[in-house]
DNA sequence: AAGCCGGGGGT
DNA sequence: ACCCCAGGCTT
């Protein structure tokens, strides 16, 4: 069987999405900059997650303008919970990059898209497909997967030769005409037919080409190398409030969480215990010193590579210190403004309507 | 090339 | 449990 051509590909492909694309609401807008921003938010992230954060940002910053005259803490804000935070980051740093540079113009060409912070190949090809009509591929991990098995490329089609197969391809398939709508087509068929695990052949409008099909391995394809396992890190962290406010640190602007307000501790040391260690944590974070009460409540969070396992625990400040390093004692009013880790928020929020807190007062009045 | 960076939904 | 998601950056 030979492969698929580019015309039949097509012509399949397109008339398929007029009739069964999903209304988005980064579909129903020509305007570059909402379109710029919905790649940002769904990148590596589902559209059913990604969609509530969307209607918030625009509400927040309904242009780049608007973006780029925020501070990077109200960015954030906005994309608490949604993971990924460096490209919160990168977004904002894009926005004002367009708006100082050149006049508030997005860049129309893939390639100077790429040049911009956060924007990667696909990124670039995105924006410049759909929003601007350029005849570039944009190959997400659901394009990738269609056309691993579209023409049964074994090869791992993330990175290396097999990526550069599916380059090559879908720079040769995407047609000058509609090219943004050809790119979300192939996308689409990947994420609601043409599915990871058991893909719905029956409703594909590339049945009769699809060589993968033929062959019977669309299910085996497309392939992956191997996965590691990710170490799980014990960690501690310290719940402290004194009449309305509670003892949060600024987490490294790289990094895990970067540039979150969180509670102080961390991973704690192979060796040693929380009781010991969470107090090492808290004084090197904040200077100041503390006793460990009790758990507050249990900690247990996947990452992408790591596994976090411990607990927050009740902490009481031992002497009167004004924090150090940039920690703050922050008024609980104050936090919903503020960018925090959001199981963090969740274990404040829970702290708020408990028991009565231990006076600051009583470490206050100690030596 | 490999590691890092979140969180959630589907199976 | 494991997989994977409208990826990109750093080393």
């Amino acid at each position: 069987m030979e492969n698929p051509g580019p015309r039949a590909v097509r012509a399949r492909l397109l008339r398929w999405f007029d009739a069964h694309r999903r209304d988005f609401p980064w579909r129903r807008t020509g305007d570059p900059y909402r379109i710029l921003l919905a790649e940002y938010l769904l990148q590596r992230t589902r559209v059913a997650t990604g969609t509530p954060y969307y209607e918030r940002f625009l509400e927040r910053f309904p242009d780049i303008r608007a973006l780029a005259a925020a501070s990077l803490d109200d960015v954030l804000q906005v994309w608490e919970g949604l993971g990924f935070y460096g490209r919160a980051r990168n977004l904002h740093a894009t926005a004002r990059a367009i708006v100082d540079e050149r006049g508030g113009r997005i860049p129309t060409s893939a390639k100077a898209l790429e040049a911009l912070p956060g924007i990667g190949p696909y990124t670039a090809g995105a924006v410049a497909s759909i929003a601007f009509g350029q005849r570039v591929p944009a190959i997400d991990g659901n394009a990738a997967r269609v056309l691993a098995r579209l023409y049964t490329i074994r090869e791992d089609v993330s990175q290396g030769p097999g990526r550069a197969r599916v380059d090559v391809i879908a720079r040769r398939l995407v047609p000058a005409s509609r090219p943004g709508a050809f790119n979300q087509a192939l996308m689409e068929l990947g994420a609601t037919v043409c599915v990871p695990r058991v893909p719905r052949c029956e409703s594909c409008p590339l049945l009769d080409v699809c060589r993968g099909r033929r062959a019977g391995i669309q299910g085996l394809l497309p392939t992956h190398g191997p996965r590691r396992p990710s170490p799980t890190v014990r960690v501690a962290f310290a719940l402290m409030s004194a009449d309305d406010r509670v003892l949060l640190v600024r987490r490294p602007a790289a990094g895990l969480l970067a540039g979150l307000w969180a509670l102080p501790g961390g991973e704690l040391p192979d060796a040693g215990d929380h009781a010991t260690e969470l107090p090492k944590l808290v004084r090197a974070q904040t200077g100041i010193p503390v006793d460990v009460r009790g758990p507050v409540r249990d900690v247990a969070h996947t990452f992408s590579h790591r596994k976090w396992s411990g607990a927050i625990y009740r902490c009481v400040p031992t002497s009167s210190d004004v924090p150090s390093n940039g920690a703050r004692w922050v008024r609980r009013s104050e936090l919903t403004r503020l960018p925090v880790v959001a199981f963090h928020r969740a274990a404040l929020a829970s702290a708020a309507s408990g028991p009565p807190i231990e006076s600051f007062d009583a470490g206050r009045r100690s030596p």
